[in-house]
DNA sequence: GTGAAAGCGCTAACAG
DNA sequence: CTGTTAGCGCTTTCAC
């Protein structure tokens, strides 16, 4: 097996061993209708006897176009996990991971999960994927060089410096995930946060009738906690809360920095309900608060944003509003084919909506 | 912007916007020390100017290469998860999530660790990756269509069947993954199961002395069960125990199977100690186990195999052996780029060492 | 240092 | 139904 010692063969090689012309080869490939049967059954004889593959390069640069979309994504950031107190054992590494929660890496999963829809819709419309974390000093290169290869290319906010994006968007089409750039001019499809946060607080404030609030932000220049934010205000004012009563402090949309914040919030009067604007943010509140001797639910609430795995197993469980990540992805490539058979008009933004996930932290009811 | 209304800029295009020949806007791409700098600045001014990004598919099709490695996983079984008591709010879907633990869906979270591995090696190496999940009947287009357009490919045990592959293995190099499948002449990497369950069980019976042991395996036709147990027996070999007195019931390596078979093997005298095949049924022994009201690790040790999720977050938390996924995917690569190089000779089987994990469910000591 | 020309393997008219 | 013939956009000798 594994031969393939000499040149692969090509559609040359199949027309001579079946007798036939290379448009007949062609043919029985892609319209196979189109041949009599006895000369399609001789063809695929000379197909199998050769072991012939079709050269996909050969067929995109004569069909125009390579049934490839392209999914540049923020980096996978492989942190090795230092363990300590390794003892080994013939060969195999024997590990104490006692107590060692390994906090998963939120990021991580969530770019698995784009990717996954994505490939998932590419499939389902015969398209293959081709994927590349654009990280390091070589992105130019491998953006440009992803670009030169697909019919499409869908590209996750903050992955690709707007110079280089705009100098390959004038060769495929490109779609901005998470981040509504239309401004820009590109396509794209991003995620509810304003709804998501609107809904989430009017629970906390409508159904759950609690005033006494705390608000834990991010980083002020977050397009997503802008919106997030603006989110929260509106329900404020749909339910009449003088928004100068909530206190509202800004964080880094991490853990430990948003535990330090909430051991400040709770120093002077406890807020009934502390809503973050993401989820690692309010598993640090959640943190601090336990330590206090706070319970949670019952003494005060806290709610997330991301829909975070983590936020499924910690103690309480999290309440959260859920972003809909697989979809993005799917959704990036159906904007993309979109876009591929309507080459013209203008940017289209897509909207998915998100779900507000009410667990332990924020139960239905107190 | 966006434009790309016209077609994309082509060598020939911007040869003649900076009066060169094509020959030479190639060089300024691919050997840009070979053009002299007055020229070459035109040529990259030209390139700026009009957009121009080289397509890949000629490039590869000239070039008798195409810088691509293709990944063919099992199909990601995306499972919609029906959440029940929806309530509707503003078109934002507030759902009801307390208590509904859903279970990660651990196959999932496996390939893509491999998926991110590879990614990480290959862009490493300035080399693309081309993802496809073979499902469904259209698999040999898939398979036959990412063959046609990639270096080499790396396959998951069991996505492709032994024809397909020896048919596509004609054209591209192939690596078999989690799979030692040398006697079909592939390259393979996969991991030592038998070690790791050898030193596993080394612990219990050698360091924590324990002779009482019941073994839950998977089904017999799987070849990680096969390895793995055959790892347990030379444990028992190693430390003299006697094969006879290891009670051995086979699962399916599912929770729920796992469940049942503990609580038959939990009706008699209970061991001190139920070593399993895999996390899923660990888990489910752990199910049995504390459901009958005895303490673990007090009463019995349990342990697993694979190192899930989903184990980090049992109650006590399972000692396993953990596969190391992430590397899997690497080493595909690696093995890749090493065939590619090295066009011909024996097949390789690169073996990748394991990780005896001790968490709760069986300490380092007790 | 640069240009001319011959393919790479396939598709898609256009004839027959 | 099948064969002929141009390219698709780029790399790569081989000359100059």
């Amino acid at each position: 097996m594994a031969e393939q010692r000499t040149a692969p063969p090509t559609v040359y090689d199949v027309a001579a061993a079946s007798g036939v012309s290379i448009a007949t080869v062609s043919r029985v490939l892609r319209t196979p209708d189109a041949v009599r049967e006895g000369t399609r059954d001789r063809v695929q004889a000379a197909i199998r006897l050769l072991g012939y593959v079709p050269s996909g390069n050969a067929r995109a640069l004569a069909g125009k176009r390579t049934g490839v979309i392209g999914l540049l994504l923020p980096g996978f950031d492989v942190v090795p996990d230092e363990r300590p107190g390794l003892v080994t054992d013939g060969g195999v590494r024997v590990v104490d991971d006692r107590r060692h929660v390994t906090q998963p890496f939120a990021s991580n999963l969530y770019f698995d999960e784009v990717l996954r829809g994505a490939e998932t819709e590419a499939w389902q419309r015969g398209l293959a994927l081709m994927v590349a974390a654009g990280r390091g000093p070589s992105r130019d290169v491998i953006v440009n060089d992803v670009a030169g290869r697909v019919d499409g290319l869908a590209v996750l906010a903050q992955t690709v410096p707007d110079e280089l994006l705009e100098h390959v968007a004038r060769r495929v089409p490109v779609v901005v995930l998470a981040d509504d750039r239309r401004s820009h001019g590109f396509d794209s499809v991003s995620v509810d946060n304003a709804a998501g946060m609107r809904t989430l607080a009017a629970h906390v404030i409508g159904r759950l009738g609690i005033r006494s609030i705390a608000y834990v932000a991010g980083p002020i220049d977050s397009p997503d906690d802008q919106e997030r934010s603006a989110g929260f205000r509106q329900a404020l004012d749909d339910h009449g809360v003088e928004p100068r009563s909530v206190r509202t402090v800004h964080g880094d949309f991490g853990r430990a920095r948003a535990r330090e914040l909430a051991v400040a919030l709770l120093a002077d009067s406890p807020p009934r309900a502390i809503v973050c604007s993401n989820d690692q943010s309010a598993l640090g509140v959640l943190d601090a608060v336990l330590a206090a001797g706070l319970r949670v639910p019952d003494d005060i609430v806290v709610t997330g944003f991301d829909g975070i795995d983590a936020g499924r197993f910690s103690a309480p469980r999290l309440t959260t509003v859920h972003q809909p990540m697989g979809e993005l992805g799917r959704a990036a490539v159906v904007a993309i084919v979109d876009r591929l058979e309507r080459r013209e008009g203008p940017p289209r933004a897509v909207r998915l909506p998100v779900e507000v996930l009410l667990r332990e932290s924020c139960p239905p009811t107190l």
